[in-house]
RNA sequence: CCAGAUGGUCGGAUGGCCGCUGGUUCGCUUUGCCUUCGGGCGGGCGGACGAGAGGAAAGUCCGGGCUCCACGGAAACACGGUGCCGGGUAACGCCCGGCGAAGGUGACUUCAGGGACAGUGCCACAGAAAGCAAACCGCCUGCCUUUUGCAGGUAAGGGUGAAAGGGUGCGGUAAGAGCGCACCGCUGCUCUGGUAACAGGGCAGGCACGGUAAACCCCACCGGGAGCAAGACCAAAUAGGGAUGGCAUUGGGCCCGUUUCCGGGCUGCCAUCCGGGUCGGUCGCGCGAGGCGGCUGGCAACAGUCGUCCUAGAGGAAUGGUCAUCCGAAGGGGCCUUCGGGCCCUGGGACAGAACCCGGCUUACAGACCAUCUGGCUAU
């Protein structure tokens, strides 16, 4: 496979709906949703995990929005690349806190959120609830 | 030095690591397309080089380019907009220069600034009276026996009002009044200056003609509509359509000739192609009323000319993320002081993200700097 860094965006409209449908999982950061990508007709090796951004307009202006986003994206570049499963689609959501939270913060707010929903049942959810 | 006015410029800096978008170029690759079999185009991956948000990118309020639609030309009506004069401009409701009015000691600022003899309407409350003249109090004259009162004159005084039929002064008068005179204002005619708005003057008239057009309206000028989700092209799928060929045309259904017989038309299935145009993709989409600098003309807006530069192009929307260092006004605290201030700590980086493109307007904005000018203080 390639050695590229970067990872495919999701940008059509009806990707954003049918992830939002899927498992969903807030951190003060952000919140992740996932779902499985739709295979084509005899493919049989899963396709490498796709990553889509949203901010609401909750989050500020213009400028706030693409902000929030920007930092969603960097976070995910760290962490999404190694450790996204392949075969899903990830939508990371900006929350007020996107902007305000340090770095770091995010980072971990992300890993937290992707081994919450890999993994729904594990005591990690019990030991460490949402909010 | 302090306070202020106007115009303009900028709007964090540097570096490390990791990315994004599109461009040029090189290498590897290719179940795609074309091929004269050399290759070319397109796609994928990687490397190198240089580029990548604003003064308002914002609000979407005006003016244009561009695109499609409508329309024979022109005009009129309706509707909407603009409204002192001259100039600038592709155009404008914008800009520049002037005029008038208002404000400021001043630099300067502000302005819905055409028409009220075309017509209609309105002018609340108060007040005697609000557009046609009018007498509430008062003043004066006469009558009457005095008070009460009656008749008449009077717009100078009081009172009301946003506004009361010119203003001030002198004369005049019973008291008054443009009744007379002077000055100011007004109206008409006229002269001078100015392209004009307008300004200044002369003569005449005793003064008549109130305000309101961000009330209807009148006049002059301007305007066809919708917008890049415009529009053009490629094109899976689906509904319906057409052409050709094959099968069926035994039969069924419907329609027509009144019915039967007989005849005609429509209706079926499959394949290919055409056409269609959804999801999706490509273009539109970056050389332009272009930026910068000089010279010439102009008070200026701006125009002309010469040189030079090419400078974002996304599409759930790139133009960044992160770390370090530096810089940063007011305010607060401390120390020093030659009372001008200096040093240290703290504090603190605004408004805001291109979405087809230009010219404006409006609104938001931490802070820094420059030029010109005004008023004041001090010194020479």
């Amino acid at each position: 496979m390639s050695l590229s860094r970067s990872f495919p965006r999701l940008r059509k409209r009806a990707d954003f709906l049918r992830v939002a449908r899927g498992r969903k999982v807030a951190r003060p950061g952000l919140v992740l949703q996932m779902a499985p990508q739709e295979r084509a007709d005899g493919q049989l090796e899963p396709s490498k995990a796709r990553v889509g951004f949203t901010a609401s307009r909750k989050v500020g202006n213009a400028v706030a929005r693409t902000r929030a986003k920007r930092r969603l994206r960097a976070a995910a570049q760290e962490i999404l690349m190694t450790k996204a499963r392949p075969g899903y689609d990830y939508v990371l959501i900006a929350r007020q806190a996107t902007l305000t939270r340090s770095f770091p913060e995010l980072l971990d707010d992300l890993e937290k959120a992707l081994q919450m929903i890999s993994n729904p049942r594990s005591p990690n959810r019990r030991r460490e609830p949402t909010q």
